[in-house]
DNA sequence: GTCTATATTAGGATAGAC
DNA sequence: GTCTATCCTAATATAGAC
């Protein structure tokens, strides 16, 4: 993923000549628009210009497409938990931490992180994926009940339901958001941890 | 799927001998379990114990069958608007009648309300589903517009972001709770509620 | 790194009997 | 309302040449 951005300043004469990441790249994006299961190996190598024997040069299986994406966007998503839990003592700064940066990483790695998202548990990648996804789930879970105890997070609602409903509010965020548009990324964060926190009601 | 629930109190000898409404949520079932495109049609005959001949019998098609479900989930949400706007002169008033409504829709339509939430635009079936839904998001987010000139939402955060972060919290629900389960659905509103507008953190 | 050609299976859907 | 048998297409993937 990390070359798919310098692709086009190493350009071919003729063909295009995509290498791994690049391929990654254009195939994620398919997938978003249409579903991985509804996008088919056809429609892969239409957006790529490519036929498909040379993109299995590429992949050994449409599978194995997702599975790199999926732990690209998991990768990112568990660093994030890892730096809070670093570099913050109390939960309640860690949780604060872990909001700005889950926003960033979604921002940032939109694509794998839509398709992780949309992830329903069929085939052993999916279930491998998902596997990953609740033990993050439940760190960040185990944070919010801490921050809970600590006071920052209002006791009158579940840590597991509040977890869910500031993740939802975060995840949601892959269905509108678009890179270069009108919506800063990192404004969209404090917007987040304003709006989950404080609430968004006038004082 | 009002049929669905008494379906057992009226049993066949032998064979299920299903009608409609039966096999429409057995189907819908299976299409949130596997997702609708990774779901074939032997999947949904599987769960039912039929044929597919017996199937097409019920419904002309698998794309006739995701129709009737979406039409379904939208009919419910489009309900609570109406009904917002008919009970409601002022927006502030009207907004908080929808987050309850939309949320009591979505947990007792839960997975009609579910399948059109995963929907991507696959299909005339799927695109018409998308423009109702774009509908109505805009309606709702006009009335978070007003709201915000009435002086209910801060100021500081756009009426359009607004809106989808309330909305992504609210939507986020269908993946996680479970009727019967420990969350109750009218507490869950007023959890949403508090939320969204006074926020999480302890005062 | 890409091509043409092809193997093989699974998918959606139908015909016609009971 | 359900069955068996079948059609046809599209899907994933591979072989082997350039």
């Amino acid at each position: 993923m990390s070359q798919a951005e310098t692709a086009a300043a190493a350009p071919r004469r003729g063909r295009p000549g995509y290498d791994r990441d690049q391929v990654l790249a254009v195939a994620v994006k398919v997938f978003n628009e249409h579903g991985y299961d509804a996008t088919s190996v056809a429609d892969l190598t239409a957006a790529l210009g490519l036929t498909k024997s040379a993109l299995y040069h590429h992949f050994e299986s449409k599978a194995a497409i997702l599975e790199v994406a999926l732990n690209d966007a998991l990768d990112g998503l568990e660093r994030v938990v890892d730096d809070a839990v670093a570099q913050h003592p109390l939960a309640a700064d860690r949780l604060r931490s872990i909001v700005r940066g889950a926003v960033h990483v979604l921002t940032a790695k939109l694509p794998s992180v839509t398709l992780l998202l949309r992830v329903r548990g069929n085939g052993e990648v999916e279930l491998a994926a998902l596997r990953r996804r609740r033990a993050f789930d439940q760190r960040v879970t185990a944070i919010v009940a801490e921050a809970q105890r600590e006071g920052l997070i209002r006791g009158d609602v579940d840590a597991a339901v509040a977890t869910r409903l500031i993740f939802g509010m975060i995840n949601s965020v892959v269905e509108w958001y678009r890179p270069g548009g009108p919506v800063d990324p990192d404004e969209l964060g404090e917007d987040i941890l304003r709006a989950t926190l404080d609430g968004l009601q006038s004082r």
